[in-house]
DNA sequence: TCAAAAGTGTTTAACGTACACCCATGT
DNA sequence: ACATGGGTGTACGTTAAACACTTTTGA
């Protein structure tokens, strides 16, 4: 489990590592203002964001109270080939319990998110950080009853290829219609 | 279940419902200006707030962009008479699901906060809106054995007095210390 | 041929759910 | 006496958890 942290090129905390964000302008809502900073600066762009929290000790800006409300994406790292831009000298992945120092309270932020996904996300083993029963994993996930087998197999590995499925959209929203809820 | 309303005694919204709140002050944390305008607008104090939800639509206030942190704190009813006091017309207690129109986009946070509770509050029948066996509650209750059994019982009530227990908050820390986690 | 992950069933334990009657108290 | 909520045990079904070997593939 990796973390897309940037360097930050501005004052304050300029050249130390941070979470990307930044102010939110005028007219613009606060999920918004997340998507175009994280944009600008690591080039990932259409993901999933959900609210974590909002964060507002009057100190944890040198300059003023500033007010941080933080949110959070979960990609799969083969598919963002990141690129650093604007206010950033440069983006990378770091493993989340292997961070730099970070600026600000962004420390807080971190671990608060990795705290609210190991309680939300109960079926993979990066998040859990332990290993799951194969079999018991399959029966579970399967029984869910919203995954499509595909003729498609993993391609280019030392071992077995694995099957691999599709998510059935329209099964998931009829189960959360009828009032079902489950996280992966 | 029942939620605490102020009416409002100042523009935008005079004379509407709506949830206590007001702006954060300098040096003032987030927490610290919930547990305060509570205090002043409805006379309610120490009690256990957890933070709900940002909302920050760009027009959900008429006078500028506005972004509202909202906190929620669940109390015994009895224990807390209201008063309304500076910036409010009056406080009164209305049912969740039976409230006036309110100011602001205040419906849909009080919509949240509402989901929010019914699905972490598992074992509460005015919060799931719903009968529970007494059976099955006792018996999950006492297995968290978290409670301890106390000699006194339920005063002036028309049946059979209930028997009162008291939270043993050390066996609480020492089960979230070991990983464990449960919401009641 | 070796390493590495994919794939496959059964048994047991834990937990959730359904269900009906008597008890204590105030009106 | 009656209305109201307190208090109690058991049986059944569902779900979670434990557990080992064979298959496929690239290096």
């Amino acid at each position: 489990l990796k973390v897309l942290l940037i360097q930050r090129d501005l004052e304050p905390f300029a050249g130390k590592w941070a979470l990307p964000g930044g102010f939110v302008r005028v007219n613009e809502s606060l999920e918004a203002a997340a998507r175009r900073e994280l944009l600008e600066e690591t080039g990932i762009g259409r993901v999933y964001l959900e609210q974590l929290f909002t964060f507002g000790r009057p100190d944890r800006d040198p300059r003023e109270h500033v007010v941080t409300v933080s949110y959070y994406a979960l990609v799969k790292l083969s598919n963002h080939r990141v690129k650093a831009a604007t206010d950033a000298r440069q983006a990378a992945w770091f493993g989340v319990s292997d961070t730099p120092k970070l600026a600000f309270d962004h420390e807080s932020i971190l671990e608060k998110a990795f705290e609210r996904l190991k309680s939300k996300v109960r079926y993979h083993e990066t998040i859990l950080e332990t290993p799951l029963d194969k079999r018991n994993f399959r029966k579970k996930i399967l029984a869910l009853d919203v995954l499509i087998e595909t003729e498609e197999i993993q391609q280019d590995v030392a071992h077995r290829a694995a099957r691999l499925y599709r998510f059935d959209e329209a099964k998931y929203k009829q189960l959360r219609k009828s009032g079902y809820h489950f996280e992966i």
